[in-house]
DNA sequence: CTGTTAGCGCTTTCAC
DNA sequence: GTGAAAGCGCTAACAG
């Protein structure tokens, strides 16, 4: 019978607990394990990584020693240590309210989740500025992939991403030039695309509504291509209303915008968000204003909420939470080493549902 | 005129990018920053934390080679060394997807963002198993604080979190024993509130439905407070329905429960979830069923829609954004040493609309 | 199969 | 005002 060594670093230390706050947090050093298993850390460490390369009958003992202590291992020491990643991915999105991001953190999470990777989330709230403290913030804890919601930020923001190299995901729209891949669809084809549609059902005085595009490069663009698609078909292009703040659309906004697009006589109004349009479908059925035999709507993102209102919206369908799930996927192919596609187009289709004729 | 030391560590060592991976990502080390300003790595630290107690000229060296190389400070590193904590906060909640868990997560994020913590998100599906494995896991990364939704857990996560010892709040329930703190109501009273005011407003035969209560501990307490309610009222308790997968609400979930529900001949119906309440009135207007004259309706949680629907929802109101906050708020102080409440008990309120009489 | 050595990048003493 | 030494908890590489 061997004898059972004392592991001592750390043990002499008079105060190795200095790092302890108020709240007397306390996890077990792999030392504490080592030391009851009468081996040392770094059999320790092997049974937890490359259980095969130590003896089954260490083994066991390392697992009574990991149960007694309740030892959970350090993932920051780990990630600091050679050839240790943060195994963490950051994810920054305008808000989680909205329930597109919600979806796409979902996806994320979940193609992520299985792979070890845990998520750092961020709430920009449209803002540029914060963005740029949070993309900053976030770097410093060394995620190995960030993934991004949309394709136009700050040049400082670009820079640092880029200087640090980091694999980068760039999400909800496409571009030729991202930082480094994109997951997404183009705004201004969907709208394009929602427009002619409308068009086709014979609606010429075709309105739109965008919340604060100002934040939004996403509706920017959505607006850029309802104006396009009323140029080529030589229809008249109306007033296009913003509805002001907040930068997260609410159901009411909807509907309070109403009586100022009506102004216009449109005979159908085309707005950025479901949202929107739903609450303009519930202010029109308060001005008995019939949908959609006196006016057409539609909306954009095939919300839960679109094919349950009475009349179902139509609206421009987007996988949300499979932008957030192939995100995740190329920036775990990227890390890996794995090919990853550095452009993935979502396609949206049109859903045509009773808001229109 | 002093001469530019060089330091040393790292600069002899071949290969310090070995941690390297396939992306290429390079963060500069603060060796490479004291090395351009001239000076050693503990002056920069302390440019970086006290920078009071370095001289100004340094000072805007440091800054400089800051700038020039692009340096981020490694937060992994920092929270490892001598006093430093994780700066990380680990949420777990059911789905992202739901609005009340999204609305906490906001809370909560805006409570620790300003502190510069930041948010480890982990979704359960409303699984314990899961649950128990994202905490383990999560725990690795040394968070200073856990939030948690709900008051029930399996043996093994509790012990796991009380032995680390680390900051915890139990969210959307109460209970007189948290394992730490906890920050929500009383579903039970609520459910128990609601069902008592529907009985004033004349129901006599009050239907309770629910979603998979077997995965939702909140849901099951409803349960128990319409039940006691109807009891203290001598009113009939009818079959409770309740609703199959999925654990997350779905709108047309509530609508297809309808028909059921009505064989019951309830005179009201109080759904666990607006989301379902919203799905049956949709459904109550297909089947020609006059909400409110015929049938009551309610919901809970006084989603967004419960206000703009036709007509308006009666629900149950719940601040599911200042329930994040608090929670916050209260672990950030624990963490602090500073006192910090072991339960905050956050007001709901009845929310009269047209959906009952 | 197991142990020793040498860091990962930063920060807290304690000298100078 | 600045530097040197030591260590946070873990792991890769090389010995034995």
């Amino acid at each position: 019978m061997r004898r059972v060594k004392c592991y001592e670093t750390g043990m002499k230390k008079p105060n190795h607990h200095s790092a302890q706050d108020h709240s007397g947090q306390s996890f077990p050093r792999m030392a504490e394990v080592a030391n009851r298993a009468g081996v040392t850390v770094m059999t320790v460490s092997r049974a937890l990584r490359n259980p095969e390369k130590v003896a089954p009958n260490t083994l066991k003992k390392i697992h009574v020693a990991i149960e007694q202590t309740g030892y959970v291992p350090n993932a920051l020491a780990g990630a600091l240590s050679a050839g240790g990643g943060s195994r963490t991915i950051t994810a920054l999105i305008p808000t989680v309210q909205h329930a597109i991001f919600a979806d796409t953190i979902t996806g994320l999470s979940s193609a992520i989740g299985p792979e070890g990777y845990h998520l750092l989330l961020g709430e920009t709230g449209y803002s540029r500025t914060e963005e740029d403290a949070l993309i900053a913030a976030f770097l410093a804890r060394r995620p190995e992939g960030v993934i991004l919601t949309g394709v136009t930020r700050s040049t400082r923001g670009r820079d640092l991403l880029i200087r640090t190299g980091v694999p980068v995901v760039e999400t909800w729209e496409l571009t030729s030039s991202p930082i480094d891949m994109v997951v997404g669809y183009s705004n201004l084809k969907a709208a394009y695309a929602m427009t002619e549609w409308l068009a086709g059902r014979g609606y010429k005085r075709i309105a739109f509504v965008s919340g604060p595009s100002r934040l939004n490069e996403r509706a920017r663009r959505r607006e850029a291509g309802y104006r396009r698609a009323l140029k080529d078909l030589g229809l008249p292009i109306l007033d296009i209303i913003s509805i002001g703040a907040p930068a997260a659309p609410r159901l009411e906004d909807g509907a309070a915008i109403l009586p100022e697009v009506m102004l216009q006589k449109p005979d159908a109004i085309f707005f950025t968000s479901d949202i929107y349009a739903v609450g303009a479908i519930q202010g029109a059925k308060n001005f008995k204003i019939s949908v959609p035999e006196k006016l057409g709507i539609a909306g954009f993102h095939d919300l839960p909420i679109a094919s349950v209102i009475t009349p179902t919206l139509t609206t421009v369908h987007v996988p949300s939470r499979e932008i957030g799930y192939i995100a995740g996927r190329n920036i775990l192919a990227r890390i890996k080493g794995e090919p990853a596609p550095q452009l993935s187009a979502i396609p949206f289709t049109i859903k045509a549902r009773e808001s229109t004729r």
